[in-house]
This record gives C-alpha cells, sequence and structure tokens, in this order.
DNA sequence: ACAGAATTGTACGGGAACGAACAATCTCTT
DNA sequence: AAGAGATTGTTCGTTCCCGTACAATTCTGT
C-alpha cells in the first residue's frame, strides 16, 4: 500500500467497527417489488447471464479502506457494490492519487475483465456499503460461456477508461476548487443521499493536493453555499452550484456512461 | 478538432509533403529474413489469427496531423503502425491534453477493441510513419471469431489503461521537467533512431503547459546534455539521464506493457 | 470529566507555472 | 535578396499551490 494511505490508515485501523454508512442508509433486503440488485451492470444483464454469475455471488459489507487488489498482486474477487464506493489509486514510490471510482455503476477488477490478474494499482472501498463479491474464477468462465455478458462488461470497461482520461485532463488542466467539484459530483452519483464521510487528508490523497489546500478550498465551496461541512463529513446542498464550480471538470464520463450502457445489452 | 490543435493545424497544413519521418526511416518492404510486420501486436499474433486480419489490412503512410479519430464520431478504422506514433488527447470546451501514445506496441481505436464505436477523444498521428490500417468490421468480426485474437488485444487494452492511469498520476505530481522527461522516454521508445520532430507549442498542447514553459524545460534538459534541441526537432542524448530526470514518473506503463504482451499469445 | 488523539483552521515564505507580450531567429516563398 | 510567417527566446507581474508549522477544535476511551 502507500506511504500517505498507509500512514492514515493505520491511525484509524482498530476503532472502526463494522457499519454500514450512518446517513439514510437503506435497508437492503430483497424486497418483492424490487429489483433483484441494485447494482446496475447486474441489474441490467439478461437473466441467463445473471444465472451464469448468482451461484457465485456473494453478499457483504464493506467498511471503509477495505483493500480489494493490492498492486502487483493477483486479484481475489470482483465487487459490485449496491452503495458506497471504490476508489482506484495509482501511485509510485511516493506519490499517489486516484485514477478512477466505481460504485453501483460498475464492478471492480477491470484487469480481469481484460484477462489479466493484477495491476500496478490498488484499490480499496472508499466510501462503506454493501454489494456482491465474486471470485475471478467465476467472472472469468461467465465471461468466456457469454457473449452477451462480455459484451456488457467490456462497454463498461471503456466508460471506465473515458473517467480516467478525464481524470488525467483533470489533473493537468483543473484547479483544485475545480477539481474537489468534481471529485464530490462523482461521489455524489454513486452515494444514497447527499453525504459524503471523509475527512480533509483522505481528500487530499484522492485529489492529489495538500490537505491544507483542501480545507480551504471546502471553505470556499461552503461560502458558496455549495456544501456544507462537518467534521469527517461533507453535505452536498446545491448540485447545480456544484456542477458550474467544477467548471466543466464533471460530465463527459458520465453522458458516456449513459450512452454506453443505456444501449441494448 | 480541438482550439489550440485547430490553429496549429490549420497553419500548417498546405505546405505539408507526404513524406516518411526524415530520420534514419527504414525502407518498409518485406525483407525475406524480417517478421512479416514490425507492428508488435500483429508480429505476436499466431497464423491463424493474423489470416482473419490480413485480407483487410492495408498498408499506408501517415502523415502528421492525420486524424484517425474524431471526438464523438464513428471510428471508421484501427491503425497498425510500424513507425511513427498517434496521440490520444482529451478535451473539453477549451482544454486538452494528451491521455495517451500509441505506436507499434499497439493499435489505435479502443473503443473498437470494446465493442464501442466512438469516444470523447480524439486520436491523430503525432510522429509521421506507416503501418496498416483496418476497417472496424473486419476488426470486430475477427474478434467474434477468435478467442485468442480478443485475448491479446484486450490485454493490450489492460495495458493502455495503465498508460493513462499513469498520465493521470504525472499530471497531478510531476512537475514540467519530469513530465517532459516522460513523454521524450515514451516517443523514444516509439521512434526509429534518436529524433522526434515537433515544436515546443505542440509539446505544451500535449503536457498540458505554455509552450514557454515548454521551452524552458527543454532548455534545462539540454543544458544537462540530456537532449540536443533545434528548431522542430529534439533528439535524445542520453536515455538513462533522461530516465533520471523523470523522476519517476516513467516505467510502470512500460514494464506492465512488457509484462502482459511476453507471454503465451 | 479528562487526557490523548484525530481532525480542522490558519499562517508564513517560497517556488512553479501562468497569461501576456514582445523580441530574436529561423525558414520558406517569391 | 527580401519579406512573410513560423518558431523560439525572454521577460514581466501574478496566481496557485506547495511545504511546513502550529494552534484550535472535536472526538474517543477510560
Amino acid at each position: 500500500m502507500t506511504h500517505r494511505l498507509l500512514k492514515l490508515w493505520a491511525q484509524a485501523a482498530e476503532r472502526d467497527v463494522s457499519v454500514l454508512l450512518p446517513g439514510k442508509g437503506q435497508a437492503m433486503s430483497h424486497l418483492p417489488n424490487q429489483p433483484e440488485f441494485r447494482n446496475q451492470l447486474l441489474a441490467k444483464l439478461s437473466l441467463e447471464d445473471l444465472d451464469l454469475l448468482r451461484p457465485h455471488l456473494k453478499p457483504v459489507q464493506l467498511d471503509v479502506r477495505h483493500v480489494l487488489e493490492t498492486a502487483n498482486e493477483p486479484i481475489q474477487q470482483v465487487y459490485f457494490a449496491d452503495s458506497g464506493f471504490a476508489s482506484i489509486v495509482a501511485k509510485d514510490a511516493d506519490r499517489e492519487t486516484e485514477v478512477g471510482m466505481i460504485g453501483r455503476e460498475g464492478v471492480t477488477g477491470l484487469p480481469v475483465l481484460l484477462g489479466d490478474e493484477q495491476s500496478p494499482n490498488d484499490t480499496f472501498i472508499q466510501l462503506a456499503g454493501s454489494g456482491h463479491l465474486l471470485p475471478v474464477d467465476a467472472m472469468r468462465s461467465a465471461m468466456e460461456k457469454s457473449g452477451t455478458l462480455r459484451a456488457t462488461l467490456l462497454r463498461y470497461v471503456h466508460a471506465m477508461a473515458i473517467q480516467m482520461a478525464n481524470t488525467a485532463l483533470a489533473n493537468s488542466k483543473f484547479n483544485v476548487d475545480a477539481r474537489l467539484g468534481r471529485w464530490l459530483l462523482m461521489a455524489h452519483d454513486r452515494v444514497d443521499g447527499d453525504q459524503v464521510e471523509l475527512t480533509h487528508e483522505f481528500l487530499a490523497v484522492m485529489l492529489g493536493v495538500r490537505r491544507a489546500g483542501v480545507t480551504q478550498a471546502i471553505q470556499r465551496l461552503e461560502e458558496r453555499k455549495l456544501i456544507r461541512a462537518a467534521r469527517g463529513r461533507l453535505t452536498i446542498r446545491n448540485r447545480r452550484g456544484l456542477e458550474k464550480a467544477a467548471n466543466g471538470s464533471y460530465g463527459v464520463p458520465e453522458a458516456e456512461y449513459t450512452r454506453l450502457m443505456s444501449g441494448r445489452s
């Protein structure tokens, strides 16, 4: 794992209890009139494709900082989130930054979908939630058996590639305020309610900037009444305003995801 | 196309002649003892998989600025380069930056490999060269027919995803000198000889910084005798030194490419 | 209630890169 | 040879963000 994150996690490690996100978390039991899965990728699959996966899907709740993938180590399972989301973090010796975010719109373990078993990035839960784990073997064999499943998952990979490309663009051309806005909007898309629970220090690692810089950017957004800040928690008050603050850094990948995933399976 | 690039290209548009890169370009005729394709992806394919593609491969020379893919428009063909390379550029209303580089180690048209037909990015020839064009339909049907072909291409997609993730990291955490070093090394990997032909202005767009900033970064690298600068041309003099100058921003995607592509097809 | 720890607020000087402008040099065309 | 245009060199003040440090606040465990 990576420097700053390692340190952060060590601090928080032992006092955490295994709870779901406190906000207005919904019970995730299987209600009669609700789709079987809240995960949008699973929800989109045909019954046949779903049957390939279902026997191996294991419902779980995952806490913040739960590590799904460690750099350069074989991936054991992929994760279909129903709530909360994960972050993909690229790093070198002493630098790290988020390059991708995966919530209920997708699945972790992109290397597996592409026929590999590892990558130089870490992936971990950024915001606690529930979902389903699937062993990589089950994923692989299902993808071999079903062309439609494969097609859906690969289109999702493309959506993620676009998200990563836009992250590169954002990191290069947008200031901290805009990047913070973008991040909050992406988080908001993947959260029930309007609250995101994390510390400035964490956000700083994600955005690749100083912690103090995040604090000040948050204050500016709060002054504009776009968010509300509390210790360990940010609340989105004005999404439209945030989109303006993001200044164009948000939206392209999201539109592409819709285009890619709304077509026929 | 994008703002600054559009302007740059308009300037240079009409005076260009259709030549290969001047450096020490090799004749690319099919010599008896040489592999049939210099493109590493094609070279790696089994004879059967290659037979699926060969009838549709059309040898071409592509000039600088030749547009292979335009944002949000259907991709017509993919391109296997034998020499030279292409850049993938992500953009918003008035910002643009390179997010990926594709030379003879790969193929353009990642969206096609993932079952889509377009993306919000532009792709164009950055350094002139030769290679083979393949209509997307041929690509698609070949991928449907052959699982091994598909596997190889998808592993390449993964390599590109890692490159993009590292670009995001580089843009976030490295200064202009390191990023310039990284870019030159990546270009060097894809070029015959040690020369790269481009202007500071172009490089500025790729790196997402000011033209004046590039000029000064080049001067600093030249002072350190790592490169030689001439009008419209940079020459790599000391690759090892450049790697040091890149300060860790170069290497991870390249190592991953080797790992991914050196295994059994 | 208190101590200790984590989180957030704030300030300082410094440096990297910015936007803008203009000069100097090179190249191509005529 | 001259002129036009492209490219590169250089400078100015400015802005953003950095690294660092420390204080203030809030939470947690006992």
